[in-house]
Order: structure tokens, then sequence, then C-alpha cells
RNA sequence: GGGCGAUUAGGGUAGUCUGGAUAUCCUUCCGGCUUUCGGAGCCGGAGACGUGGGUUCGAAUCCUGCAUCGCCCGCCA
């Protein structure tokens, strides 16, 4: 309703400034209106009632009855609005239903619909990134999948996006699983395990090695909690990484690598993919961490301590705590994290122009010290989205502990249930194969929903009941339109139409400039005509959830509108229906592959 | 001790930045649509802004006190 709300700018200037007001006070008062059949746009008239001396009421009863006689001397406003009425203080503008058509029709029905232009952008994205030591769990799934989502809503607005994934391939993590792995037979790594209450390993990933190898990273743990020499001899891997020892490191891939993959590999199944991947120790060995250190040095915040640490002292930029202290450089001498992650935020800052990290709540101090830290050495901060943790209802994920629901399991489980509802509806008639393939896609697409769909700050329980949730605000549900949309589609070109010629025909004709009087035609236009609002909207607040409440939106509007209106009937093809339907089947499938639906045509 | 975020019907959730009418949607419960382009759907009804102050013609929204929950305040990653 953006479009709407310029064209009542750009006219109704004048006639404000003729009732005395300036078009400072009453543009900015413009909103949404609140209920449909109020309108589009309302504009309160309270707070002119001071200035204008006068009711709210005779100013909306007034401007009112201005606007129309302006309206009656003008094609363009009166193409526009169907009408302007005076409600309790309230002046309400409903656009007219012709009008949105014009704006959704002919690109609604073209290939590029509801996609962006390209803009020419390069944005980075990097997002999961998480610790290759064990099975990717539900806990780190909303950060792939936010980031995966943020990604490809990116794209389809026109960006070119990369997709990055920082490998932490020298910390402690990676540490203790390279030492368990060089040191623990599988007996030890069992026993250790059942001994601490941890239930054995599903046999079902006996051949994933992400399920394999935690088993020694968790063990590791354990012994290391009451036995402080291996906690030195981790120590003493992790400092040796650090300093670029190459036998280390490359002791270290061979322990994290086939846990990544095991990693990478069920985030594929999610349709979850990177363009890049970067270790953490590269910025070592390539001299960049020095580089900033002493960059840093020459910081005003730079201090040094008793032993020689280095730090940059953040009360001045507002950091508040028991410590504003960001150390950068260890009284050996030696880079921390953060050193690495300020050298890595530059390397990423020389491939794009907008630069976007998903963490976790955890980070945002962290986050602030390395942005801070950054525009000391002269780089721009990231735009950071953070997102507060899914957690259990017994408390919080840890893979350390084994208090985590695998994200395997869940997919298995998701699918399932989804064969299950398939083979109920569709059983009779559809191969077995097809329907495992249809169950895959609402099982992928439903877990994801079911995370996008909540905004990134609040927190998450996980329920294993509504993470399968297969109605009401669900994946299957938009994907259940979209699949109504594609078999109108289907059953005209049986019926031997040529499908392509009617759509244009209907573009020819512009038959929206007839609409039936229909409340749900109108709801469905009314969806359609504020679908890339939406999507734009969604995009630079870095908030998915809104762009999922915007498909739901315009399922729902089509499902009343394909009660209400036949396509097809008798053998006889409305255009006008055909072409709501198939814009909303190109929003929809569109909108739905940006959230990681898969658009199934039939299910 | 300090900082950041959250708190909306029985459960979940949108709206809060930028104050405006009857607070969104799902689930649940109740009542309809006996499926003629696919009912994983559609239509109707019931049910909520943590709490005390303040600002305002008007507060879920802004300010402030309190309560509850989460995260953080490491020469770890």
């Amino acid at each position: 309703m953006q479009e709407l709300k310029r064209v009542i700018e750009s006219h109704l200037g004048e006639v404000m400034a003729g009732q005395g007001l300036d078009s400072q006070s009453w543009i900015q008062m413009l909103v949404a209106a609140r209920e449909p059949a109020q309108g589009d746009i309302a504009l309160p008239c309270f707070s002119f009632a001071k200035v204008l001396k006068q009711s709210p009421v005779e100013i909306a009863e007034r401007l009112c009855t201005e606007i129309e006689t302006y309206m009656s001397q003008n094609s363009d406003l009166e193409r526009t609005l169907l009408w302007v009425k005076a409600v309790n203080g309230y002046l309400n503008f409903m656009a007219d239903p012709s009008w949105i058509a014009d704006q959704v029709f002919p690109e609604g029905c073209s290939d590029d619909a509801g996609r962006g232009k390209p803009s020419g952008h390069k944005v980075l994205i990097e997002h999961t990134s998480a610790n290759p030591n064990g099975p990717f769990h539900v806990g780190r799934a909303r950060n792939a999948i936010l980031g995966d989502t943020l990604v490809r809503l990116h794209r389809l607005i026109g960006h070119e996006v990369m997709a990055e994934y920082y490998v932490d391939d020298m910390g402690k993590q990676v540490g203790i699983l390279s030492w368990a792995l060089d040191n623990l037979e599988h007996d030890d790594v069992e026993r250790i395990l059942s001994q601490a209450g941890i239930e054995a390993a599903d046999q079902r990933w006996a051949n994933k090695q992400d399920h394999q190898r935690v088993r020694w990273y968790q063990a590791a743990n354990i012994l290391k909690s009451d036995d402080s020499e291996i906690d030195a001899k981790v120590g003493e891997l992790v400092r040796l990484s650090e300093e670029g020892d190459e036998s280390v490191l490359e002791s270290f891939r061979t322990a994290y690598q086939p846990v990544l993959d095991g990693m990478l590999e069920t985030l594929s199944r999610l349709g979850i993919e990177y363009d890049t991947f970067t270790e953490e120790s590269r910025f070592v060995i390539d001299g960049s961490v020095s580089e900033i250190m002493s960059k840093l040095e020459d910081s005003p915040l730079h201090d040094t301590a008793e032993n020689g640490a280095h730090y940059l002292e953040l009360e001045s930029k507002g950091v508040k705590g028991k410590s504003t202290r960001f150390y950068f450089r260890r009284g050996d001498g030696s880079s921390l994290y953060a050193t690495r992650d300020i050298a890595y935020h530059q390397w990423k800052w020389n491939q794009c122009d907008r630069l976007i990290n998903v963490l976790g709540e955890d980070h945002k101090l962290q986050s602030m010290q390395v942005s801070i830290a950054l525009q000391e050495v002269g780089s721009k901060a990231p735009e950071v989205v953070f997102y507060a943790f899914i957690k259990l209802p017994e408390g919080k994920m840890s893979t350390r502990r084994a208090n985590v629901v695998f994200m395997d399991d869940l997919l298995d489980e998701a699918e399932t249930r989804a064969l299950e509802a398939v083979k109920q509806l569709r059983g009779s008639e559809m191969d077995e194969k097809r329907m495992q393939e249809i169950a895959t896609a609402v099982a992928t697409s439903a877990v994801r929903f079911n995370i996008i769909n909540v905004a990134p700050e609040k927190g998450f329980t996980f329920r294993w009941e509504e993470a399968l949730n297969f109605e009401g605000d669900s994946a299957p549900f938009l994907m259940y339109s979209h699949t109504r949309a594609c078999a109108i589609r289907r059953r005209i070109i049986q019926d031997g139409h040529d499908i392509d010629a009617l759509i244009e025909q209907g573009l020819e004709e512009q038959v929206w400039n007839q609409l039936p009087d229909s409340p749900s035609i109108v709801a469905l236009l009314r969806a359609l005509g504020r679908h890339n609002d939406a999507l734009a909207g969604a995009v630079n607040s870095h908030r998915p959830h809104l762009f999922a409440g915007q498909l739901l939106h315009l399922a729902s509007s089509f499902n009343g509108f394909y009660r209400d209106h036949p396509v097809f009937k008798d053998g006889e093809v409305s255009l006008l229906n055909l072409l709501l339907c198939e814009v909303s089947r190109r929003y929809l499938a569109t909108g739905c592959k940006a959230l990681g639906i898969i658009p199934i045509e039939e299910m």
C-alpha cells in the first residue's frame, strides 16, 4: 500500500493546504487502516483539532467533502480511490480494487512475479558457523534457518548474495575432539559415557561421522573435568594451533572435517547450502592477525596490562559491566578468538558492500566489541541479526552434556508423520516413491517454517507437537494452497485449452477493469497488492517472519477466493479468475522458495 | 552489582521502532460448509495486552518504578 500512500500524498497537498494543513502535519499521520472494511489508508484527524480549533469529527467530514470534490475533477485519483469516508474523526481511504489490480498486472503473470530487479549490491551473509564438534541439533538450527532464509530473501529482492560459513578450526572444542580421537579407544568412550548416564548412540546414525565422533568429544569433556593433565594437553594443542603449527592444524582438520561434513549433510536436507567456507586459521597463517594487533595498538583506546596483555578500554564507547576491557593480545603475545574475528571481518569486507552476521544473543557484547575495534582500524561494522535460543522444555541444549534434539532425528520423525498424512489422503491413487518425495518436501518445509515464523528475538521452546504441526499456520498450509492453484492449471490444460494464450488474452483485455462485487476477490487483490511491500519490509528489517505472515495471509485469501470463484466450470475458463489464480500461484511459489519451503505441485 | 532482550486469551504468536477506531493469525472449544477447479481447506461464535505510576484529547505501543524469565559482563571459543 506504499504506492497508494504516494498517490494520496501527491494529490492532496493542495486540498489539505486549503484547509490549513501543511504537508508536514498530515502526511506523517497517514496509517494503514486497521479493519479491512475501514479502507486501506486512514488519516486520524485528532491532532488537527488544536490547530484548526474544531472537533476531529468536523474536520474529517469537511476534508472528506473537499476531497470528494477534488476527486470528481481528477481522473487519476478517481481511478485510484473507490471512496473516501469520514468516520469518528478518521478520514478513511479505500483503494479501488481495479487500481490495485493495475499494480499487480501484468507483472504478476510474468516469470519475474514477486521478484526484485537486480540491485547490483553484493551482500555477504555469514551464518551457522557452528563448531564442528557434533551433529547439527535443533538449538543451532535457528541460526542456520534464519541465515539461509535471509540469503534467499536477499536473492529474491535482487541482491547478489554470498553465503559464508566460518569454520572454527583452531579452538578448544576442536582441540578436545582431536585429543580424544588420538587418545581414546571406542570401548573407553562408551564406558565413560555409560558411567555418566549418557545413553548409547542411535544405530541409525552408525555411519554418520558427526554422530560417531561426538561421543569422543563428550567422553573427553567428562575426563577433562577431573583430570587437569588432559586440560593442559588440550591447552597445549590449542596454543600450537594459534601459532599456526601446521601439523597440529592438520590433525585438527583430520578430526573435525568428517564431523563438519556430517553437519553439512544434515543442513543440505534442509536445503541449506553455502558458497564459501573460511577457516579461522588462515588469518593467523597469512599474517593479518598480527597486522590487526599492531594497528589496534595505535588506537587511543589501547592500553597494556601488568603481564603485557593488550586491550582496548571501551568504557568511553558505552560498554558497561564488570569489565569494560576488550583483550586482543594475551600476555604471551598470542591472539584471541575475537582478534581473529576482526581480521576475518576485514577480509569479508573486501568482497561485498553489505555484510550481515547471524548470531545468537550470547554474542551481543562480543559483537559490539568487534564492531568498535573494526572502527578503530578503519573498517565498517557489520549488520548483525541476533536471535534468542531454542531450548528444550527441560532446559538449554548442549552438545557437551548430550542434552539435545538432533536435527537428523527431527527430520526423520517429521518425514514419517508427513508420509502418514500423505498416505491417508492419497494412498489409493499415488505410488510409494512419489508419496515419499512429497513427505520429504513437507517435512523439511514444516521444520523450517516453524522456526522462521517467530520473531528472532523471541525465546523459543522446542516442542515436538508444534514442530510437527501440519495444520493452520504452517508450511503445508502454504504448500497446499499452491497445489490447488497448480491443480486448476493442470485441469485447464488437460481439458485442451492453451492456458498461456488465455492468460495473454486476459491481460490484453484488462479483464480486471470489470470486477464482480465479491469480498473474496477484493481480499485477494489486497493481499496481492501488498505482497512486494511485505517482502521489502522483511528484507530491510532482517525479519523474515514478516514475509512468512504475508504468505500465510495470501494463501488464506487465495483459499477464500478458491471457495467462492471457480476458474474453470462447465468447460469454460473465467479469464479474470484465471489471472488471479495465476498470480497467486506465482507469488506463492517464489515466496515459498524464499523461505525454504518447497512449492511442490501436488501433495 | 551492571548491561541487553522478553512478558499479549487454556497454549503459541503478530502488532511496539513511527501512539489513534472493535488488538492479528494459529491452536483449543462451540456452531455451520454432505468435498461437483483437491476439505492439509472455508464461514461464524467464545477467549488476551505481567504490574504500579506518568506523559497525552488518546497508550499494547512512549517515559518510569516493580515482578518474572532468558542472555551477557573470561588474557575461553
